[in-house]
DNA sequence: AACTTGACGAGGG
DNA sequence: CCCCTCGCCAAGT
């Protein structure tokens, strides 16, 4: 039997892998998320793992869509419950929901090499 | 086996 | 800048 087939339908735990690795105060993008998996995956696909994924061992809530918006889809009831999460792990919302993703979209080291290692003075202004 | 839905993204108006 | 449409892949029925 192979050990290998890691590729296989446990990408969901590599979705969760990378979740796992974004630090508080950063965020992710599905797409972003769904281009580390590799191709033959889209943002969709990893919506979906999201919807299977455990809110007590995965910080689901880091993970928003390119708007820099949360989308809880309709589950936003009675609010938007990640955002409030999201900020109160200091991440910044104007009043249409919507945070920079300039300053708080973050990538990971291992998974892939690129210019964004840098850390924003969250001071604000 | 086929159709529909869904925590998305990019492009066009 | 906001709204609408199409494309994507996976899972549920």
């Amino acid at each position: 039997m192979n050990d290998n087939q890691t590729n296989d339908k446990n990408y969901r735990e590599r979705v969760y892998e990378i979740i796992r690795a974004i630090p508080v105060g950063r965020v992710m993008t599905y797409g972003q998320i769904a281009g580390i998996l590799g191709a033959g995956y889209t943002p969709r696909t990893v919506g979906f793992v999201m919807h299977g994924a455990d809110t007590k061992e995965t910080p689901w809530q880091r993970v928003i869509n390119s708007q820099g918006a949360c989308s809880t889809g309709k589950m936003t009831v009675p609010v938007n419950l990640q955002q409030q999460i999201l900020e109160a792990e200091g991440i910044k919302f104007d009043a249409k929901g919507r945070c920079d993703l300039k300053i708080y979209q973050w990538s990971p080291e291992g998974f892939k090499s690129d210019e964004d290692d840098e850390q924003p003075s969250l001071l604000g202004d």
